[in-house]
RNA sequence: GGGGGCAUAGCUCAGUCGGUCAGAGCAGCUGACUUUUAAUCAGCGGGUCGUGGGUUCGAUCCCCACUGCCCCCA
């Protein structure tokens, strides 16, 4: 029967309760964890602990040894004749399951092969497992399997569970060096009636009260700059971001963006802040600079060894179009003949045509150049036209002053020098909303309400943005979001 | 949107160029064993081979469609 492992747990259970005793107890009172336990003396006497049974030897009615295992660690526990009461013996034998928790007390000892070990005196049942634990060697091997269930990959695959405490730790290690640096946590709203702060497709929803069309915010941005307005110097918010876009591995619909703005900054020492900032979070989260790891997309197989150590070279993004392509996208500027280019080099699709001079610069960028930055590398001088929050450079007005850290061909964080000019700004809003009526669909719609909000007056500030998700995964070495968030969307089955 | 791959026991996986091929290990059940740690040994159960069609004397295997997942490309 595809039911019996689960209906000899469920005789288990009931065997249990006919006995007056609850498989389900409200608590058990532990003094240590598994690994406080593990370093106690033999011969420690009344050592409480907890947690699943992980794995059972049993060698025979009167010895049985146990792996148990906790959010610290593992440690065996035995039970044996003449330390047990025989008749909790006699029940744990028959009741316990692979899979349970249990509370143990008991008497620690080493064992032949110095084993540290809790010999049971008394063992409670704390939640009986209906169902059989995956395979204890193998763990959970399915991807499907191990997105739908995470819990069951957390459970038997260690380095899942080293990867997630590792996002915990990278989320703590960032907040702790924003808070010693003067910076303030906000939190801002998901729910808005207008999508703004970024290029994106938002998702829709309907709020029934006010019975009006909401969107998930795409982006924290201009709610965190209202703060600047309204007298913060430094805020940031690990804020929860939604884009109704195309998924892939580098792309996920619901993601985490940390983004800080800091006033009286300026992009440059923004830059200096974020290579010590990300230096500091990689030297803590992986014990060094480097890590080696899978190549990005189209290499299968092939590694690749990341080093934050050193400087970071800051690049203008049009000199690399030149060393890469020897296309010097600012010689004439001209629209028609860098698409000529674009389609002269293979590099054509289907937005090609509606593309302004500036993101065909972009484009050639994402074609040409991007796909060979591996080491990390500050990306400056991007065209105006793609930052329509960004300030304008003051020696050259067609270029913003904005940097983007990119790292084994991926954009880690994005940030710039803000726009602060409501006039200007203005103006930007109007650019955006030709290229929407030009059939850009991810240009910005206007933004009335943070136009008023900048006329009262925004400090000079650099505001900056990180992927968390995108950062995690290439720290863990993975190669697809989804594997450095919990529980990401799947489709019903 | 286009292409490729995967789906077999609770878990990890073999396997059939179409015919005693429904298999192993773990897990489960029964028994043996007082120092195991992937415990060991003996025995016993457990399957709609993702779903639905088709070809065939015969399909888990070949063909088509569908579902879910993974990857690549646009």
């Amino acid at each position: 029967m595809a039911d019996d492992q689960i209906d000899a747990r469920k005789a288990k259970r009931d065997l249990l309760r006919s006995l007056g005793v609850n498989p389900y107890p409200d608590r058990w009172a532990r003094t240590h964890s598994l690994t406080a336990a593990r370093a106690l003396p033999a011969a420690t006497e009344k050592v409480r602990v907890s947690g699943r049974v992980m794995a059972k030897r049993e060698i025979s009615k009167k010895l049985v040894f146990l792996t148990l295992q906790d959010a610290t660690g593992r440690m065996q526990f035995s039970f044996r004749i003449g330390v047990l009461p025989d008749a909790q013996l006699e029940l744990m034998r028959k009741a316990l399951d692979v899979g349970d928790f249990v509370g143990v007390e008991g008497v620690t000892w080493l064992t032949k092969t110095n084993e540290p070990t809790l010999d049971a005196t008394d063992i409670r049942i704390l939640a009986k497992g209906l169902r059989p634990l995956p395979e204890k060697w193998a763990g959970v091997a399915d991807r499907e399997t191990c997105y739908r269930q995470r819990y069951l990959d957390l459970l038997t695959n260690e380095e899942t569970m080293r990867r997630f405490r590792m996002r915990s730790k990278l989320i703590r290690v960032i907040r702790e060096m924003l808070d010693a640096n003067a910076f303030e946590e906000v939190e801002t709203p998901v729910l808005q009636t207008k999508a703004s702060g970024a290029l994106a497709k938002p998702f829709f929803s309907h709020h029934n009260a006010l019975d009006i069309e909401v969107t998930l915010r795409i982006a924290p941005e201009t709610w965190l700059k209202r703060l600047l307005v309204g007298g913060y110097e430094r805020v940031y918010e690990f804020a929860r971001c939604f884009r109704n876009e195309g998924m892939d591995p580098s792309h996920l619909q619901d993601f985490t963006m940390l983004e800080f703005y800091a006033a009286y900054w300026s992009y440059e020492e923004n830059m200096d802040f974020t290579e010590k900032l990300v230096k500091h979070a990689v030297q803590e989260c992986l014990g060094g600079m480097t890590v080696v790891r899978p190549a990005s997309s189209g290499t299968a197989g092939e590694t690749v060894e990341l080093d934050f150590g050193g400087v970071w070279p800051r690049r203008r993004i049009t000199d690399l179009i030149q060393e890469r392509t020897g296309l010097d996208v600012l010689r004439d500027r001209d629209v028609t003949s860098l698409r000529a280019w674009v389609k002269e080099h293979g590099f054509w699709d289907d937005d090609v045509p509606k593309m302004s001079w500036g993101s065909l610069v972009d484009h050639v960028y994402k074609k040409t150049v991007r796909p060979h930055l591996i080491q990390p590398t500050f990306i400056v001088g991007h065209p105006i036209e793609l930052s329509p929050l960004a300030r304008r450079n003051d020696a050259d007005p067609t270029v913003t002053d904005r940097f983007q850290l990119v790292v084994n061909t991926w954009e880690v964080v994005n940030a710039y020098s803000e726009l602060v000019d409501p006039e200007d700004q203005r103006r930007r809003f109007e650019d955006q909303a030709s290229a929407r009526a030009g059939g850009d669909d991810e240009a910005m719609p206007t933004d009335e309400d943070y136009l008023l909000c900048m006329e009262y007056g925004m400090p000079p500030t650099s505001g900056w943005g990180m992927g968390i998700d995108r950062f995690l995964t290439l720290l863990a070495g993975q190669d697809n979001l989804r594997d450095s968030v919990l529980f990401p969307l799947m489709r019903p089955q």
